[in-house]
DNA sequence: GATGAATGAGTGTTCATTCAT
DNA sequence: AATGAATGAACACTCATTCAT
């Protein structure tokens, strides 16, 4: 069986996490908070963690890991890769999760400059994310279907940096179309440039 | 303009509230923060404002305030004032310093899912900012510097977006040059493109 | 007006944990116990004390002063004052209160050992009052009362550790007669031996 | 005698108990501390003990019952035996460990005035040592080697008391010499003072 | 016998807020 | 305007105890 045991109630509480840490935001979340998501006693959270910011450590990794692990299903030739990956970034259809899911993700960012361990964790991920972006675009100029001066590292953080920019803006606003018109503006004015055109 | 003797004590919690943001975060600031940052007791503080939030409220209005002015006060032809305004929104001098505005920018926006108050304040200068960056570009469009079909509203948007992403992964793996690069990333694929060539 | 400003509530929390200690021990002693012998809020023992160690430690210094100032105050010559120190140790009179007063002090000693900053503060003491015992007896020699051969710092220790011992064992069983024996005991047994005897 | 089933894992328990109470002492004991050294489940403790309270009064028991034997296998001639004594109860060899056990008696005494239960049992073996030691005293004028008019019940208070305050004073300072010196001093001016000189 | 999960009451501590001065 | 004392609610965390397995 593994210590696959980690997971029933280990993931109970990162997804009860998550929902607390949507409905109250990092600031005001509490233990309590938690539990009350998971419909178990505070204590429970204090058998399996050490103290809340072990707990939250383990939550980054949860949050990372399920990112990673989406980002990393996306299948098909490069530009449409780099498009479903905005498009992922992005969310049209299931709003409301993954914006939360985003919104928690920046408010640990806003605090990793006051926790190391925060800082550490969300940074190793930062690294692979960028690092997949730029060898998709590595694999298209590869392949053909992205102009040979391309600059694969600076592309990736372009692309993510916007995109990122464009949800805390749409956050911000309250205005939930911010990321989508970024991801056309996006595509318009640096995908497009990049991409060898075949009849012109 | 309006009661002048809001300036003297008000200006001063301002500024001690925008140190002991800088220093402790959003999520860990006290009161007390405050009044240390002040030099004056915690008692203070409330005869001059109803509540933290209230304070709070009143710090992004300066903030922003502080934000637009120094945008306002860009001089030159469109192209050199987008340039300088990518330039300030980045700041490669005083890197410390505006750092840690934007960081405090950040962390209150990050707030503002959970506090109409915030997010409202939060939006006007948003709205301002943006609309400061489509007239520059519109106004190259009408000198002649820009290209026609150049969109103000989405280059603004763009811009405004990476950048605010670029402070923010900078800020999250610790990596101060990472704005100076999505800057330049910027210059190359987004401003070049709608520059309008002179001899090409 | 000096800095007496220190007596006033400083000196109110120091009785309350002191009637706090006598009644619940050290072992169940809480914030809440103290507060309420002191009828304020536990929020005030925070904003005087850091911590509990913190105010513990101020406790220690407090019982500690208040016996030393007693032993201090002891006039009359030597054999005399030896006799009256032990009285005062034991204590006949009011009983409850001064039994108290060693019971509390009994336990912080019994924590000493997992406590650094008890252990010293003790240990300050302990040395005070025993030096105090060793210069009665060396004051007794020289004036002739007490015989030349005995040991200021031999019978002090003796003096002392059976008096300590007497109230520990007076307290385990609930025998408040024992330190009076033992101070009996003590008389004939050692106290005398050292009596230079005029006519025998 | 009795339910010798009592023996395996009780005793096991005891002995961890030991070894928490010494490693953190009473008032920061937890049940989990004595299951650590134990090596067991919390759960386990409960299963055999009715509760913590339960658990330390049999505590109680077995420390007294263990030191008990300890003192009764005292062989030899009376004044060989009071010596034998003192020096058991001070301990020079193996200073560590028996320190630790008085420790424990004494964190368990200090507790006493607080729980009736504590002090019943703790106040049985304290009469039952007392008595041993007046016994030894009894023995040693009826067989001569003590003065006839020594009387048994005080002279075994006074070297309780003081060995007692002895080791609670040398914890309090640390100074291990403590009882040392103590137990010469008792010697010196008790024990010498109630020998029959057989050559003056 | 023995465990690990789970609970709930209670702990020290923090903090926005109030108020007399 | 300004302070320091004081409060009360909330917080993270601890721990004896229970219980299903």
């Amino acid at each position: 069986m593994g210590n696959d045991e980690q997971s029933e109630t280990h993931a109970e509480i990162m997804e009860a996490t998550y929902r607390a840490l949507c409905e109250h935001g990092y600031a005001s979340l509490t233990m309590q908070n938690i539990a009350d998501e998971l419909e178990k006693s505070k204590g429970l959270l204090h058998y399996h963690f050490d103290s809340k910011e072990e707990l939250l450590i383990a939550f980054i990794d949860y949050l990372l890991s399920e990112f990673e692990q989406d980002i990393a299903s996306i299948e098909g030739p490069p530009d449409k890769k780099l498009d479903e990956f905005i498009e992922r970034f992005v969310v049209v259809a299931d709003a409301g999760d993954r914006q939360a899911l985003h919104l928690a993700l920046l408010e640990l960012r806003a605090q990793s400059p006051f926790n190391d361990r925060f800082r550490e964790h969300l940074a190793r991920s930062d690294t692979i994310v960028r690092d997949t972006v730029a060898e998709i675009v590595r694999d298209g100029i590869t392949q053909g279907v992205f102009r040979a001066d391309a600059e694969p590292e600076v592309v990736a953080q372009l692309v993510l940096a916007s995109m990122d920019g464009a949800r805390t803006r749409g956050l911000t606003i309250g205005d939930e179309t911010y990321p989508a018109a970024v991801s056309e503006a996006l595509n318009k004015y640096v995908i497009d440039d990049i991409l060898v055109k075949t009849n012109e």
